[in-house]
DNA sequence: ATGAAAGCGCTAACAT
DNA sequence: ATGTTAGCGCTTTCAT
C-alpha cells in the first residue's frame, strides 16, 4: 500500500537509481529530474522503509540501551538527555528496561539487543558487569558504552563518587562536626564502595579518626542496599548506640537511603540537622522538596556526553577506549544545617 | 561475518529453504536433516537478522511507545508492566520521550514511529490527541493504543478519574469534613476536568455545597498545572483566605501538587492533617514516603493489559474500539487524618 | 521432503 | 546524468 520507489520512479520517469540518488542527495542528478522526483515522492507521501533502508545499508540507526528500573529518577533524566541528543542525530531508541539486576534476563536483553541488524551500539547504565563480559562481548560487531558504570575494557562515563563523597563529608567536617558516621549501601556494589573510601579520605585529612561504630554497611542486600528500607534499617541499627557514641552527622551513600534514615530519626523523635546532620547522594527528585541535602550529578549531560561518546565509537571502532569522570555538585539545603526558611525548600 | 542461512545451507548441504522451514520449525523436514541444520546453526552460532526477517515477514516484533517525561513516576511503572509482559512475547520496544507535551516534537516521533517498517504498532501515553489525530492516523497500517489518555476512536486503557476522586472526597466527607476544597490542575486537561467532577459529584450527593472560593484551578499552566510550584502557588493562594473561610480539608488533583500545597503549608506554620487534611492522586512513589494519602492506580497492571490489547489489535485489525477503565483505590495514610504512628510511615 | 527462485524495499556498483 | 543489476538476509511459493 505504502509508496516505494519504484512507484516514485514509474510516476517520474526514471530508473529507481535515480530516485535513490535524489533521495539520498547523491550529486549526479540533473536539476530537473530531481525535482521531479522529489514532486512525485512528496505527492505519493513517500516514507523509506526503515528495514529495507537498514538492510542495504547495513546500518540500523538504532542504540539499543540496557538499563535496571530500580535507578528510577537517575535513568529517565540521562535517558532524556540521550533521548534529545540521538532525536537530532536521527537515530531510535530500543529500550530494554531491568527489573532488578536479574543477571538471567540481563543476559536475554544483552542476546536480542546484540542480535545480527538489531541496533548499530548498546549502552549500559548503571549494571555490574560479569567477569566474563569482555571476554563475550568484547569482539562483537556492535559498540558498547557504559554510563554510570564502570569497564577497563569498555568507553565509560561515570560520576566521580569518590570526589562526591569526599565534598559530603568534607562539608560536614567544615560546619564543625567531629564526630561524623556513614551509612552506606553494599560495599560490594563499586559505587559504594568508592563513596565510602571519599568519606574515609575527608576524615583522614581533616586529622578525624574513623570510627568503625559509627559506619554502617547496608545489612538489607536487596539492591545492594541502594534502598530506603535499608537505609531505615542501618539508622535504627545506629540509635541503638549511647546516645553519646552518636554522630553528630552522618553522610549517606544514596538519597533513598537517606529517606529511610529521616523516617528512622522521625520515629525516634529526632530531626534534622537539630539532632543529627544528614548529607546524601544522588540529588533525586525528591531530595528537593524535602531539603535533603546532597551531591548532584549532572545527569542529563551525563546523557548528551554519552551519545556523543556512541558516536565516534560507530564511526571509530578501534580508537583507544576513554573514561569520562563527572565532578558532580554539592546541594546544600537543610538537612545538613544553615537551612534558610522560605528560600531553600521553594527556589531550588 | 556472523553467519547467514546460507552458510548453514552449505554446512549441511542443503538448500537455504529447508534452513528456513527448520529455523522456522515448519512441517515437512524429515527428521534427520532437521537435526543435522539444528546442529550446524548452532554450532555456528547462528542468529537471524532482524531486519532481514521483518522485511521478509513484513513484520517487526517492535512496538513504538510515545510517553511524555513529565509523568515520571506514571511512565516507568507503566513502562515496566509494558516491558516484562513483551519481553516473554519476543516484542521489543521502541521508545520515544517527549520532553513536554510539545505537539511539534510530538509530530516528529509519530512521524519516525510510523514509518513503514518501524514498529507493528504504537502505543500512546498520557497524551492529549490533537482534534485532527483520527484523520490523520486512523487510517494508518500500525493500530494505536492509548494508555492514558483517551479518544473515542482508538483503543484505551485509562483508571476511572471521576470514580479516584469520587472516593477521595468521600473519604474526606465520612472523615467528618464539612468544608472541603479543591486544589485542581488545568481543567483543560481531561483528567483535571474528570477529576472536578468527581469531587462535585460527591460534594452534592453528601448534600454539601460546592464553593468556588474554595476550588482552585492552577494558574501555572506549565504540565497543564500537574507541577509542585502550579501546588504551591494554589495553595498560597488558598491561605488568603480569612481563617474561617479556609476548608478543614482539600483533595488535590495530583500528588505533585499535593506535594506543592504541603510546602506552602508549611511556610504557613500549618500541618496535615492537623490544620488541613490533604488527599492527593496517583500514588506517586514519593507519596508514601511523606504518608501522603491518595489514589492509586494500578499502573504496572495497565502496561499488562495494553500490551494484550495491542496483541489483540495486531491479530485482528478491524475488531471494534475497547475502552477499558480501571478503578483506583485510595490509600489512607497520615495526611488526611488518623494517623497511627509507626506504622503507616514505614509499613506501606 | 527438498532445492531453486522470486520477492521484501532499498543501496551501490556497473554500465552507458 | 541515468538505467540496470546485483546484493543485503530472510521467507515463501513453486517445482520436482
Amino acid at each position: 500500500m505504502p509508496a516505494t520507489i519504484y512507484d516514485i520512479a514509474k510516476k517520474a520517469s526514471v530508473g529507481i537509481g535515480t530516485v535513490s540518488r535524489v533521495l539520498n542527495n547523491h550529486p549526479n542528478v540533473s536539476l530537473k529530474t530531481r525535482e521531479r522526483v522529489l514532486k512525485v515522492a512528496h505527492d505519493l507521501n513517500y516514507q523509506p522503509h526503515a528495514y529495507a533502508q537498514g538492510l542495504a545499508r547495513k546500518k540500523t540507526n538504532t542504540i539499543a540501551a540496557i538499563i535496571p528500573y530500580f535507578t528510577n529518577y537517575f535513568f529517565l533524566e540521562v535517558l532524556q538527555g540521550i533521548q534529545d541528543k540521538m532525536l537530532t542525530l536521527g537515530y531510535d531508541i530500543m529500550l530494554y528496561g531491568l527489573n532488578e539486576n536479574d543477571p538471567e534476563q540481563f543476559e536475554t536483553y544483552l542476546l536480542r539487543a546484540t542480535q545480527k541488524g538489531r541496533a548499530d551500539g548498546i549502552m549500559l547504565f548503571s549494571l555490574r558487569l560479569p567477569d566474563d563480559f569482555t571476554m563475550k562481548y568484547k569482539h562483537i560487531n556492535q559498540p558498547f558504552i557504559l554510563v554510570d558504570c564502570y569497564h577497563p575494557d569498555f568507553d565509560s562515563i561515570t560520576v566521580d563518587n569518590k570526589a562526591g563523597a569526599y565534598a559530603a563529608t568534607k562539608h560536614l567536617i567544615d560546619l564543625g562536626h567531629k564526630r561524623i558516621g556513614m551509612i552506606n549501601a553494599n560495599p560490594i556494589s563499586p559505587p559504594a564502595k568508592i563513596r565510602f573510601s571519599g568519606y574515609k579520605t575527608a576524615l583522614m585529612e581533616s586529622g578525624l579518626s574513623f570510627d568503625e561504630k559509627i559506619y554502617k554497611p547496608s545489612r538489607i542486600l536487596k539492591y545492594d542496599g541502594f534502598s530506603r528500607e535499608a537505609g531505615y534499617d542501618s539508622m535504627i541499627d545506629m540509635l541503638e548506640l549511647p546516645k553519646h557514641e552518636l554522630p553528630t552527622a552522618i553522610f549517606v551513600s544514596s538519597d533513598v537511603q537517606a529517606m529511610g534514615v529521616l523516617s528512622a530519626m522521625r520515629d525516634h523523635n529526632l530531626t534534622a540537622p537539630d539532632d543529627i546532620a544528614i548529607v546524601g547522594f544522588d540529588n533525586i527528585e525528591l531530595a528537593q522538596h524535602i531539603g535533603l541535602s546532597t551531591i548532584s550529578q549532572p545527569m542529563y549531560e551525563m546523557g548528551v556526553l554519552s551519545v556523543g561518546r556512541m558516536l565516534d565509537r560507530l564511526s571509530n571502532r578501534n580508537g583507544s577506549v576513554t573514561h569520562t569522570l563527572f565532578t558532580p555538585k554539592l546541594m546544600v539545603r537543610e538537612t545538613c544545617g544553615h537551612y534558610k526558611k522560605n528560600t531553600t525548600m521553594v527556589n531550588n
